[in-house]
Order: C-alpha cells, then sequence, then structure tokens
DNA sequence: CATGAATGAGAGTTCATTCAT
DNA sequence: GATGAATGAACTCTCATTCAT
C-alpha cells in the first residue's frame, strides 16, 4: 500500500513540477515560450517523458488554467466573511488585482491569452469562470439589497465592475502601464479602486 | 529629384501593401497565422523581398501597431465636436468600444498582444499612446471643470474609465463573453456605458 | 514438476494473451497501429512486461506469422476429405481465399507484409509454408494422374494456381478493388475461379 | 526567358531527384523506410528543402504512384502491335511480369503498399489504373473474338489473369520465393505463363 | 529591385527498448 | 514475474532569415 501511495505522491509531484516549469516559462516570455521541448529541458528529462504524465500539450494548458481558476476562487473566498456589503465588494475588487498582479502567469491564461485548449474542454469548464462571476454578482446584489447603485441594472454594474478590474490588471500585466513608474502605478491603481468605490451611491 | 521621389512613393506603396496583407493574414486567422512566408505568398512576392522593406517580422508589426495608433487617434477626434462635456466623454467611450470591437487586429496588437518589438522602439514612440490618452485626460478635465466627478481625483478618473472601457475590449476579443449571445452582450456592454456615464455625477 | 508444469502454462497463456491483442490491433487500423505500448495498454500491463515474454518486436510478429500458418493449414485440411480431384482442387482453392478475405490480418502477414523477423528465423520455418505448398501439390497431382491438365508441368501448374488465388487475395486485402462494389466483386471472384476450374481440361 | 527556363529545368530536376532518392530507399527497406529526413539526408539536403518541391509526404507519394503507372503504360503498349491476339496477350502477360521485377518499387507503390495518399486522391487517379485495366480486357476480347476462351466471361477472364500475373510479382517482390534459386524460379514462371497460354484455348 | 533556394532551429508527438526496483 | 519511469531517436512539418544571383 505504502509503496503505491509512494508512486502515487512521486508522479503528482512530477505533474506539478512539469507545470511549474511550464509557468516559468510562461512567465519569462509568454505562450509562445513554452514548449514542451523547453519544458523537458529546463527539468533535464527527454521530451518523451513530459507525455507519461501529460497527454499532450493542450492538456499541461489546461490544466494551468483550471489551477489558476482554482487558486483564484480561494483568493476571493477570503474575502467574503466582510460584513459590510460596500466594504466587501471594495476589498473584493482589491484582491483581484491583487491576486492578477501576484500570480500575472495564471491570470494571464485564465482571462487573456488565446484560447489554448479545444474549444469543447473551454465549454465544459468555464463553470470555473462562472463560479467567479457568481461570486462577484453576490457582492453586487447585497450592495443594491442595502440600498446601493439605486436604479442601476444588476447584470449592467457586474459586468463593468469586472472590466473595470479586468482592464487594470490586463493594461498592468501586458505593460502598458510600462512607462508608469512602480509607486505611481499603485497609487493610481488605488485612486481608480477608491473612485469606483465611490459610486456605489 | 521626381525619380527619387517615385522611387519613395512606390517604396511606401509596397509597405502598405505589406502590412494590409499582414492585417488581414491577422484577421483570418489569428497571430499565429501571420508569417513572413504567408505575406510574402499572398501578394506574389518572394520572402525575400519582404526584407527589403522591412528589417524584420518585428518591424512589420511595429508598424501595424503604430498604424492602429494612427487610425484610432482619426476615429476619436471624431467625436471631440460634441459641445455638452458628458456626453462627449460618453460618445469617447461608446467610439472607443466602437474602434475596438470594428478593428480587433488592430486594438489587439496596440493594447493586448505582448509587446511586439524591441523595447527601445516600444519607448520611443509610447507617444502615440499618450495623445490618445491626452485626449481622454482632456474630456474627463471638461467634465471636472463644468462641475462633475466632484472630490475625485482627475489621472485616477481618467485611468479607472480607460480600464473601463479596456476591460470590455480586451474580454469580447480574447473571447471570454464567448458563451454570451451577440445581443446579450450589445445589451450588457451599453448597460455598462450606461452605468459608468450615471456615475459622473 | 506440476509448479513448473503450472508456470509453463501462464507463461505460454500470457503469450498467447500478447498475440490476440496484436492482432485484434492489426485488424482494428492495420499494421502501423501495432506497437509494443498499445499491446501492453490493452492488456493492462506494462510495456516493460511483454519483454519478458517477447524478445522484440519482430518476434511477436514472427509468432504470428507462424500462428497463421498454423491456422492456414487446418482451415486447408477440411477440404482434403473430397474425393473427387477437380472438385477437391477448385473447393481448395475457394477454401484458400476464403481464409485469406476471413483472416486478412494472418494472411497478410503470411503472404504479403515484408519479412517480419530477421532472415535466419524465415528460413528455418518456412517448412510451414512448404507444408501447405505440398497440400496443393499433391491436389493437383491427383488431378494430373485423372487424366486432367494433360501435358502440363507439375510445378508449373503449382505455380501458377497459387500465384492465381494469391493475385486475388492480395488485391482485395490491399484494397486495389476498392472501386468495385462488393458484390461484383463476390461475382468476379467467382467468375475467375470458375474460368480457372474450367481450365483443367 | 532563357533564365526562367533554366530555373524551371533545375526545379524540375530537383523534384526529380527527390523523387529517385525516394525510390530508392523505398527498394531498400520498404515503406517505412521512406522519410523525408531520410530522402532529404540522402541528396545532403535539409529536411525543410524537400518542402520547397513537394507540399508534404503524400505528395511525394502519389507522384511516385503516378509515374509507375505512367511507365507501367508505356511498358504495355510497346506489345500491342502484335497482330495475333493470343501471341499478343501473352506477351502482355510477360511484358506484366517484366516490368513488375524491373520495377519493383514502383510496383509495390502501384499495387501492393497499402494506400499511400489521401483517398481522395486515390479516387480521383484511379484512372491510371483503369487505363491499363481496359488494355487487358480489350486485348482478351480479341482473343474472345477471335475463337478463344469459348463460353468464357470476359470480366471473369480479365481478373484472372490479371490476378494471376499480379500474383506471380507480388509473391517475388515481397520475397515470398526466396527459397527457390533465381533460375529455378525463372522457369517456373514461365513455365506457369506457358500454362496459362494454353488455356485460352 | 527582386528572386528563390536553402538553412538551422524548433515545434508536437510516437516509438522500441532498457533497467533499477 | 512485473513494473513503470525514462530515454534517444525518429517522425512530419513550419518558421524567420540569409544570400548569391
Amino acid at each position: 500500500m505504502s509503496i503505491s501511495e509512494r508512486k502515487e505522491r512521486e508522479k503528482s509531484e512530477m505533474r506539478e513540477l512539469v507545470l511549474q516549469t511550464a509557468l516559468k516559462l510562461f512567465i519569462d516570455k509568454g505562450f509562445e515560450n513554452v514548449s514542451i521541448r523547453k519544458i523537458a529541458d529546463a527539468i533535464d528529462y527527454s521530451p518523451g517523458t513530459i507525455y507519461l504524465y501529460y497527454k499532450d500539450k493542450d492538456e499541461i494548458l489546461f490544466e494551468l488554467h483550471n489551477r489558476g481558476f482554482s487558486e483564484f476562487y480561494k483568493f476571493q473566498l477570503a474575502v467574503q466573511n466582510i460584513e459590510d456589503p460596500i466594504a466587501r465588494l471594495d476589498a473584493h475588487g482589491r484582491a483581484y488585482i491583487d491576486f492578477a498582479l501576484s500570480n500575472p502567469e495564471y491570470y494571464d491564461i485564465m482571462f487573456i491569452a488565446r484560447a489554448p485548449a479545444k474549444k469543447i474542454k473551454l465549454f465544459n469548464n468555464w463553470e470555473l469562470g462562472d463560479r467567479t462571476y457568481s461570486l462577484l454578482k453576490d457582492n453586487v446584489k447585497s450592495c443594491i439589497d442595502a440600498g446601493y447603485y439605486q436604479g442601476q441594472n444588476l447584470e449592467a454594474v457586474v459586468f463593468a465592475l469586472w472590466a473595470f478590474v479586468h482592464g487594470i490588471a490586463s493594461l498592468i500585466i501586458r505593460e502598458r502601464m510600462q512607462l508608469v513608474p512602480k509607486d505611481v502605478l499603485q497609487q493610481l491603481t488605488a485612486g481608480a479602486l477608491q473612485f469606483m468605490k465611490s459610486t456605489a451611491k
């Protein structure tokens, strides 16, 4: 028993290693930089070995994608225990950007990179994205129930807020704010979030 | 003189031809579909010829990027003659998204794709982006001067609004709204823009 | 004794299992589809295990080849009890084609595929083929003894008849009669056999 | 003009070189031995270069296949001027086997190897095979018209004769007559042909 | 000015086989 | 006896780029 358990563990450790290596390559030079060969090289294995752990490249990308959503969800949950709806929604937005900027490679795969895996897979598992979307919707709803966002359409507000945080995250990750010094950028982001918060009422 | 002028013109016509062809390939099947060979094939020239007009692939991408900004700027100017600052700002936002969705390949290169050209070039020419940014800033400033966005920081609002429209555009272009039917998506976008407009005061 | 006997039996059962699995893969998707890995997968063993029972891939192919001849021989024997030599020879020909078309994978390995195993083995075991050849020769001889094929050389007739049925079988198996509808092909084959029978005298 | 002509010639010479090299590899170790890499290696070019002359591997195989039929047809025509129908048919059979044995690689691709190119192509061009088939049919018909093969069905005889010569050719090419000394084999073949000729009446 | 032949590197993937455990 | 991890070589094919002509 213990032997097979160890094997299992080793197997999943290897999968993890492949995954993390792919992620690292991704960070360095983006999507196109991730190749089976490079992953193999980076961990000193032969290309064929990768295929013992993943069916094909898509599967790696897809797992990365799922992993990202999973991490992301946990990250967002951490904020849900705040009582005041506005404070919670505000914290949610900050957490969103926080996650995106501390895990740019995940965020990129999840929300920016061109659909990596075959469509079918994407469709089947977009529920992962939905779960996240629902969280945001619930938070906005709580605000509306508490009297904020009066006269606004729920779906429209949710989409607007998502677009807003995604816009910030993706502009930064894809380096369109390069020329703005880091600290200024932080202030700018904080200011924008602050502004957004103020629009609740 | 006249001869060298003609030469110049021919040269720039050829550059243009290459550019438009690249764009067409881009639109048809996405970024990865653009290869020197395919461009050459499409215009019945040999691959080598491309290099007489462009130093390398990056340069083509970079010029496409500039061209995009140029078109974009013109597009945005069309809206600047609206008198009422709020109406103007609103129209500006709509125009932004309108441009992005009708020229997704330009928008992608400009604001989403990983920096195509070497950093140096980017630095030199990011003024193109600045010009656009200034336009938005002016419009927001007009609104503030007219008594809207009271108590808000100019830069923060500008960044927020930009992030907002960019968020919408990039979520759609990179197909993260795939599962939402087209007409519903249009309503959603309109609703979000409407909401954003309402936050001006 | 009994223990080693059991071991023997188990060993030969496993060899059998591997063989049948190879055959199945063969039938399903043709020659190129047979790989050690796929055989192993299909019977839930690891690739390494196969090598405990067969030295290499060639050996599997070679045994398949032998097995084919063995089956083939039995098949042909079934016809030998027909009294009339011409009727027997005719039935022999039909049986030949019948076997080939109902066991195309065997037939292919036996008579069409490029020598699978090292030549040495082939030499040693071509007696299997000889046994089959003798059967045919005996039948033709009986016909000659009975007054048919007058003035013909025995060996020449035997070779001609073999070539004839092999020609039919291999044209069909290797899909050179693809464009002929199945039922037409059957009539054609029957007609050709009929013609061949008529040449006995 | 002369320049472009020379280029043309060089291009077609290179195509020819690739083709002949493929053919050579084919002879040595059969179908599976033909790879783009090996062709390239053999003529001291890089693999990519092959693709300047042929779209893909299928195209090479397909051209080989066509070339074979073309040569084959010419070969068979050489025999058509014989007046006497029986003599002509007999010569036809000899020519068939002669071609097969002097061009085993062509014959293999044409009539033995598993369909190399995509089915569609095969279908479109099987007319090449038909042309050959018609030739044989005409010859048999002439014999029948001259009073031979009385009471026989034309199609059946044609198929039988084709199967017969193909059987001889393919047994030899795929080395099922290995153990028979060359000269004995030649006598055997001659004998079989002689027998076949004698069956015309 | 333009060609087009050629390359070398790299992509994803599959395979027969080995070997320490 | 069996495993399964790993390899190295092979596969087809595409690409940006160079350079003699």
